[in-house]
DNA sequence: CTGAAAGCGCTTACAG
DNA sequence: CTGAAAGCGCTTACAG
């Protein structure tokens, strides 16, 4: 099939606003202008074109707005990892934004890895996308805040998610993990927790030491003594958290108490303890972070840290529809959580 | 700012094919070709093409391409909710097969729903989708059906994923849910699991009709009576596994063992057993499906029927491919599962 | 209030 | 092998 030939057959397939125009008896800046609310169009018009354009199934080309506009409709969700409870509850929340003002999400899975922030960074002034939320939990390098810069520069709207990115100059809605975290910590001290283990990623997760921050805080305020030999310092995987115990128990490390950097990391403990014999929380007292649903059917069912998906996109979503309307956006947004009281401890 | 003056500083912030033509002495044209590897051009203005293109950090513009190719790079990736972990863990290989090739993700969440459904379908021609891969476990409409067939019709290649939906035309990438419910129903019964019951979605889920179907079939040849009592139809969710086991133990209902629809599920229904003081396997034996991450660290280990959604992801690609090519694609792909035995059962 | 025209940035027949 | 030109479909100053 010859190019032109397929024009045609497609241009018989999907209206244009030509074809709209036809129908209604105007010019196609009539119909542009009829369908988007903003000129002024006689009212009688209108009517003719919208019922043109619904006879039609009319749809304007996103390509060709988005090229005419300067502006696409979409904007790019940047995620550590989609598989994490945290990640697809959030991408759940600000899709449901977005969606209901028009706009489509691109979805982009970093695997935590650097290197494909960078690239999907270079490559966001080409999409002209319409922002862009970075939720990831990993520390950013000078590097990549530089690459941030760019994109900022090239007029993309950016949110951070998750973590503080004010220093570079990034509105952020983050949780106040530090504060979550030295409560959490604060109440297994009390209860007779120590020694308390803290078991989640630290070194390389922005996230993850504000949260370690909150537990040595916690120590602090209680006149605890804190051994490093408590920190487990490991990814966040179920996987991580149960060889974390396997090895402090093997090692005959003593601990009273587990602060878990996350839900997952602590059935992973669980899982861990369970298989030694002791009880929880009778022997060892146990706190997740974020009350990913999971937790909650969990046996014993997981005492853990709140997370307000919604709220958080309802956050993002503020942040860049003052960046389209112009106005500076609120430099930080701090959310609370709140301790989900349970069993395990 | 004027509308003149801002594209001009965008035109100096985000390069172009004349910016690289001129830094490179030589035409859009020769750019254009230059930089897409088919055309024939001469390996030394290439070389300075792409040093122009390096130096500028060029990228062409996403929407004027897909303006003048009539197709965008973009896939849309429809999941009946992300939440979910089958869900997540397909769309993160989808991703990581379709970025290899330099094709974005557009992510929708159904929701469940089949407005949402219908709405994304119509919209697709005008983004210029370059794909739609339907993952969605719900039953399709005759509604709905036509609106796919309309995008297809529209130039639009589709693949359905975890559904059988080659009766509506669709190539299709599904797993064997009946025969390996099937397989693990047989072996409950022969374990002395009978009476057995199922929980999860069947009216109304293609998947969930399917994993029932081998359920009835496993009684069938085992010449076990099948109970209507013990079909619980239920939502794909932890505390429906949960309410549903509860309601049982209420009514007194007896069964020895439970088949469940997914992990969550079973998940669910191990808690509920757990409250009531029952043991499992001992008193009731447990077989979760989609071997999702979490199945492994439950206590008991959880036995489940595997998952593989790299390879899923890996055949959703070729069928986009191959359409892509212009060829027909392998009607149906099936996948077979297999049991993972653990302690639960 | 409406229409004709220009142009967003790219790619590809069409000439040479 | 390379360049000039046309056109994808839309929106918006510019005239009227």
């Amino acid at each position: 099939m010859s190019d032109q030939s397929k024009r045609k057959k497609l241009s018989r397939l999907v209206p244009t606003v030509r074809d709209v125009a036809k129908r209604a008896g105007v010019s196609p800046a009539t119909v542009s202008r009829a369908l988007g609310d903003k000129a002024v169009v006689s009212p009688e018009l209108r009517q003719r074109v919208q019922d043109a354009a619904n006879a039609l199934g009319y749809r304007p080309n996103a390509f060709a707005r988005g090229l005419r506009e300067g502006r696409s409709r979409i904007v790019a969700l940047l995620v550590g990892d989609i598989e994490q409870s945290h990640f697809s509850s959030l991408t759940k929340h600000v899709q449901k934004e977005l969606s209901a003002v028009g706009t489509d999400l691109l979805l982009h899975d970093l695997e935590h890895r650097e290197d494909r922030l960078m690239h999907i960074l270079r490559q966001a002034p080409a999409l002209q996308l319409n922002g862009i939320v970075l939720a990831s939990s990993d520390t950013i390098s000078s590097a990549a805040a530089t690459e941030i810069a760019a994109a900022r520069n090239a007029g993309i709207p950016i949110v951070a998610a998750g973590q503080d990115l004010t220093w570079a100059g990034v509105p952020s809605v983050t949780y106040n993990e530090r504060a979550a975290a030295r409560h959490s910590v604060g109440q297994l001290l009390a209860l007779g927790g120590a020694p308390c283990a803290y078991v989640g990623r630290v070194q390389g997760s922005a996230v993850g030491t504000e949260r370690h921050r909150g537990y040595c805080d916690a120590h602090e305020a209680a006149g605890a003594p804190r051994d490093a030999a408590l920190t487990w310092d490991v990814a966040y995987r179920y996987s991580a958290g149960r060889d974390a115990v396997n090895r402090a128990l093997r090692e005959g490390i003593a601990f009273r108490s587990i602060q878990a950097g996350s839900d997952e990391l602590a059935m992973g403990a669980l899982a861990a303890l369970t298989d030694h014999g002791l009880r929880v929380p009778r022997d060892v007292r146990l706190v997740g972070f974020g009350n990913v649903e999971m937790s909650a059917h969990l046996r014993p069912a997981l005492t853990t840290l709140s997370s307000h998906a919604e709220e958080m996109a309802r956050c993002i979503h503020q942040a860049l529809d003052s960046q389209w309307q112009g106005q500076a956006p609120q430099e930080l947004v701090m959310i609370e959580r709140g301790l989900v009281q349970r069993q395990s401890s």
